[in-house]
DNA sequence: CAACAACATGTACAGATTGACATGTCTAGT
DNA sequence: ACTAGACATGTCAATCTGTACATGTTGTTG
């Protein structure tokens, strides 16, 4: 349940509506963590009655803006420093490569190329304004230079994707050009993944 | 909805039960896509009752196990090709990364030195079973061929996360070392990311 | 043969997440 | 004055996901 941490972590930076806190989730969040304006304002709502945060203005339009409390802010702290990391990875373009073996050649080679542009074009973007960052467009406070961190592993995240994109593209073409048949019964199923929890065992 | 593909994409392999499946998205997809047996089994349900799978023999213990019908192939196929793909990612350690400026210096260190370690045991992991693909270890069916792609991503992936983490470290060390004040109302909020939608703007 | 581990399937419930629907306000342009 | 668009908040039903609980079987080991 990170929503709630998401939340105050937003607000930590000062006072803010649920319609702020969508666009922001949107704009800024919605690639690691989206969330849509019905769990957005039910989620502030449980916060606030759990005194994590507290109505701090009215507006007009019936704009009601929330203040971070001095528990909720003991909350994000503990959850950045205490909790475990969740490194539970939800993949939808890597579930899909795991079956590339029950598709035309063809259509594969298509489908990564439409990959890789995506992949590199959304890169892109990030190289970009990661530099506006750099160039200090945004200033220079603690948070921006957090938000900075935060580009850094999208650009990096998304040019490994656009480049393995690239490489499955040669790879397919050298190894996945035979023709299937119909089921793939000609053989016990492949080993798995190992479970890769390096924490827990040999390190 | 992916899971029902998942399901299908597994079973286009050859037939398996319910417990079978189960293991196999723990060991295989659990890093991409992350499954219990509670869903699977109520998801086979309803692929059989849908056509898509049917009961293909029954095994001691009460073992129930399902093979694919050819609606059931044709609706993975139509779902690789036809599909948009849903490039949505959760990922908690990046959403924890937008609010380092939270957290102590001492303790943003050490949090980003495990999440290297991680990150770089993974990636390890993960190579040394590509390695063996390609040595021939698990012979060269369409499948494994498959499987090494995917694999080829995680390795990718992995690899590029630990190198950003040392280089959150180094850039933290450069530019997060000042005491932050109880609540951050110094600034508004820096501005958002780019929507960074490659396919329907400039591209 | 008792006990345990692994096999195997399922139910029940709680919580997370989404999409559709519903409502009302303020501002700018015509 | 009207109207369109952005602002702003919310409900509701459906679906997805995870934890805990429940049950029975088979093979192995002492």
């Amino acid at each position: 349940m990170s929503l709630r941490h998401g939340l105050l972590g937003l607000l930590a930076e000062g006072p803010a509506s649920g319609y702020d806190l969508t666009r922001r989730f949107a704009e800024l969040l919605g690639q690691v963590w989206p969330a849509r304006h019905p769990q957005i304002y039910a989620e502030l709502g449980r916060l606030a009655e759990a005194g994590l945060i507290e109505v701090d203005s009215h507006g007009p339009r019936q704009r009601k803006a929330y203040r971070i409390t001095g528990a909720g802010l003991a909350e994000v702290r503990r959850w950045l420093t205490d909790d475990e990391v969740d490194h539970t990875l939800r993949m939808e373009p890597l579930l899909r490569s795991v079956f590339f073996w029950l598709m035309e050649p063809a259509d594969l080679a298509a489908h990564l190329e439409r990959e890789r542009q995506y992949y590199s074009g959304t890169a892109a973007a990030m190289r970009t304004y990661a530099g506006a960052k750099d160039r200090g467009e945004f200033g220079t406070s603690e948070q921006t230079r957090s938000l900075r961190i935060a580009a850094e592993a999208g650009i990096r995240l998304f040019e490994a994707l656009a480049e393995w994109a690239s490489w499955a593209e040669r790879y397919a073409a050298e190894h996945l050009t035979e023709h299937h048949s119909e089921t793939g019964h000609h053989s016990e199923h492949p080993p798995a993944l190992p479970e890769g929890r390096p924490g827990s065992g040999s390190a």
